[in-house]
DNA sequence: CTAATACATGTCAATATTTACATGTTGTAC
DNA sequence: GTACAACATGTAAATATTGACATGTATTAG
């Protein structure tokens, strides 16, 4: 009889949405449509979360002591939840903060899976689907670029320690990343055709 | 009483891994253990998975008709179950295949999320956490790019129509976006080097 | 001949995530 | 005053994915 890893079973235990509300609460208190807003604007480039994960983990993290809450009145009747960090939640955050990660595993891209079983695809359709990816992502950048316009830290380089540099350099990020997207886009379609016209290219 | 969405609910039903594995078992006659092989070597840089998620994926596509196996002796004892495509497995993966898809939400990234904190960082870890990321990226970089040079359609560029050609685009792909991860981390490093320097830095 | 590695196939329990369902209030523009 | 958008908080049911558990055979290097 082999020992074995007795005790609770740990599946895919990352408790990844866990820090990232951790971190914003340290931050500075806030209600779950607070944190929406932050998930859907700011983290949508690396974290996106939706409201139905978000209450039941803001319950978790309660009932875990990381986080309190205080109930605030909105007019007349409306109650929100107005959460803060605990003494012991900003230390497993730092704590989390700090630790060094292998690299995840890449991520998963239905689009690179498609153009991986590019020699399937019906030939007229190779250079739509390219097109048509490649247009979505020059939108993406059009709107990362106008928001990296109007950012304040973009045009008053300042203090590294500021809760605006990691929105920066993360937004940077994004913009670099989309950029590489439409550059591999670019080349395949010019590679595509030009292999249609030398022939390269089965039956058309 | 509001009408609403009958039938049968369907939440996140993008059943990528079913098509996953159709189009590869659509290139040649596969078994399980083959099909992993493929998804930890070549799909590895755009869509992993484990063998206890596949094992269960096959029987489903068995049953669903998209797929069959006849079993075949290795050895004396050793059975394994060599999977080929049916026409309506066929039929129904090139309909996925040419289907145009919205933009994929920004894939989830822990690096990048702990980037977005850096303000919460102790002032010794900042640093520390980046050159890490950036060794752990060059090293996968440099693994990419050997994979690259001895890749086949590298050396020997022919027909666009070719497993081949699918396999040469998305490596190429995850070389610029290694690559990219690289100089985003390298910025961030000179600026936060600078800032340091500077004494933009808090008590550094 | 024997030990290690690769081949080969599965299940289970937990976590993670999505879509739809569900409800009600407040502020604002017309 | 009323309609609409934004504010505000949840639950339910399904899919998606992971890590551990579980078992056995075939090949190859020493």
């Amino acid at each position: 009889m082999k020992a074995k890893c007795l005790g609770k079973v740990a599946a895919g235990k990352m408790r990844t949405l866990k820090y990232a509300i951790l971190g914003l609460i340290n931050r500075k208190a806030m209600t779950g449509y607070d944190l929406m807003k932050e998930f859907t604007i700011d983290l949508v480039n690396f974290w996106h979360a939706q409201h139905s994960q978000l209450y039941p983990e803001l319950k978790k993290l309660t009932n875990e002591g990381l986080i309190t809450f205080e109930t605030v009145l909105q007019g007349e009747k409306l109650e929100k939840k107005l959460y803060s960090i605990t003494d012991e939640g900003k230390k497993v955050f730092l704590s989390w903060l700090a630790k060094q990660d292998p690299l995840e595993p890449t991520p998963k891209d239905i689009f690179r899976l498609k153009a991986y079983f590019i020699e399937s695809m019906r030939k007229e359709d190779i250079l739509k689907q390219f097109h048509y990816q490649l247009d979505q992502r020059k939108e993406k950048l059009v709107k990362l670029e106008a928001t990296m316009r109007q950012h304040p830290y973009a045009k008053n380089i300042a203090d590294i320690i500021s809760p605006l540099y990691g929105d920066y350099i993360v937004l940077k990020g994004a913009i670099m990343r989309e950029r590489t997207n439409i550059d591999w886009l670019t080349q395949c379609i010019k590679e595509i055709e030009k292999a249609k016209k030398n022939c390269f290219y089965g039956s058309s």
